[in-house]
DNA sequence: GATGAATGAGCATTCATTCAT
DNA sequence: AATGAATGAATGCTCATTCAT
């Protein structure tokens, strides 16, 4: 691949970062080219179809998180490691409209092409959950994917909360009721 | 108002309440008119905008969640009643992707002709809420906004979910999430 | 005909001319249907469409006017006679939007429809233009279908102008100019 | 810009100056589009809603009468560059219904977005008639506003007379009776 | 390889006309 | 005969995708 080919493609991976996490998958890919300073059949050049953009933006931050929650997987108390993820997660994502959708699984599509990656992630949470589950610090009738899909339902309310200045919400407070949800709980 | 009218008009709301449950807004309205096996001309003389049919839906929906809740208010056990309210909202809503839609606030301009609608459900929860707060049975430290916000989160997430076969999530337990995390915590 | 029937074609007839005075052809049937306070179908069933609608409403007018011009065209004075009947269908036409669409020929249609009524108003006119040209008042190098469409051209610009505020124009200067130059030049 | 870009940019300019000089602003869209041999995605691309294409092609008309008018504004008689500007404009924007639609004013909004170009028309009309009417050669009540609106009329009335072969109109009749309903009369 | 112009299916909405009640 | 609900073709505009330059 020639330097400028792979130069664009970084461009346009950027601005299809920005664009996504600031617009969700709604962006007309037009804009994304712009943001990129190229035209969008260069785009088509690099990403056959918008799906396939969307997914490389994606992907790259479901691996990110992935590679997070394997770094955690050592971490010496297995409950702090979790809940030390999941906040983080909550952090990095919320923001990021595009893996709102994409967890959220908006449209069938998506789903199949980030099937492997959002698996990944899965697995990954789903060690440091099963861990953190055997050490007593979080209840043990939780699945990866009722995790999986608790998340992006957090990070969907943190969304559309932020858009509506009538009904003000807290994102610490929020974190905390999952998380404490999430907790064991001694009494029980 | 004439008899055929009238049975197109349920025809239409009903074509549109599937539609929208299982698409959210995003579905054509001629798709809709199509499902109720008439043409686009006889939905706009019924509902002038896609918009006034969507809120025609949520807003009947919403409506109903206020009433249930206004109904709880008085049941003699204020955390019970509060839990078997979320439980209630919960699946009653999980399936229409409409209401995800409507309460996740996609879309600005939606939330301008439902606010009144989405404020008064907020309204009961908020008073079904601090009641149970009062009673010590809710954590004190969560907002209306907030309790709306999770719950709307909670819906997104098992819309999601419902597509996603590679991803089993329970419900139930999802929902006994919620609910622990909402719950006061004797030991702090 | 029944005696409510007449009436309705009566209501109908009053409520075009008001709807079409007021927005030309433009107008939707449903309005005049619901000025009138009759249904639509109503409408159908006196007027097979709209343009035989709009025909009868400005047959009535064109016919109104030629009846006028055919009480001009006895009075002592030729020249008098023929300015002041210019004067009046100035005065008459400009608040009719229809009169002016009409006499524009807007749509060709309208036209042939029209063409018979318009053609006797238009022999008014030309008698009492010829006699005034005989009588040495007007112009003689004037043909009738001149002189019509000059005033079909005053009402537009008539119209044109009570709506833009930024040029404002003055009715009867402007009917000053065209009777000015309607007359026969002294010096010529 | 593009080699065809630029090519269809004038196909579209062409086509939509043909359409609208045949049909006025009525003229749909895909019309003008099929007439350039684009489709309608390519109008858009160079201009983005209807009315920026009939101000385009409108615009340029107005400019190059504003341009006519000033070239006659430093002629030696003013009478005579007075009343040749207006037989030249009546000659030049007669067969442009656009023109008619736009100075007569059909639409509100038009007028905002072309107000600019046709105020400066008005004023170097203004100027024109201004000279002139200090030459003592046109009569002095008379308005820029006035003398735009008649213009305008008599360019509505020679567009419908071509289209109805019952009622001959001689354009150069018309435009004689308006000079001389224009011009100062010594009599008075 | 890059560019950006062209494409055309698709959407919400309007309204003249038809037809069941 | 009246009613007003239903029809559906048409319009301006958007945007994912293709293709000439």
């Amino acid at each position: 691949m020639r330097a400028d080919a792979r130069r664009n493609r970084e461009l346009l991976l950027r601005a299809a970062q920005d664009a996504f996490a600031e617009e969700g998958i709604g962006v007309p890919l037009d804009e994304v080219a712009r943001r990129a300073g190229v035209g969008p059949g260069t785009l088509y050049r690099h990403f056959p179809t918008k799906e396939a953009l969307f997914e490389a933006v994606v992907h790259e931050r479901l691996r990110e998180l992935a590679a997070r929650a394997r770094e955690a997987a050592d971490a010496a108390d297995p409950g702090a490691a979790f809940f030390g993820f999941v906040a983080h997660m909550v952090r990095e994502a919320a923001p990021k409209q595009d893996l709102v959708d994409a967890l959220g699984g908006a449209g069938a599509e998506l789903q199949t092409a980030l099937a492997a990656t959002a698996g990944e992630l899965r697995e990954e949470v789903g060690r440091l959950l099963a861990r953190a589950q055997r050490s007593g610090a979080v209840r043990p009738d939780l699945g990866a994917g009722d995790l999986m899909a608790l998340l992006s339902g957090l990070l969907h309310a943190l969304r559309g909360r932020s858009r509506d200045p009538a009904a003000p919400a807290d994102q610490e407070v929020m974190t905390a009721v999952l998380c404490d949800g999430l907790a064991a709980r001694p009494g029980r």
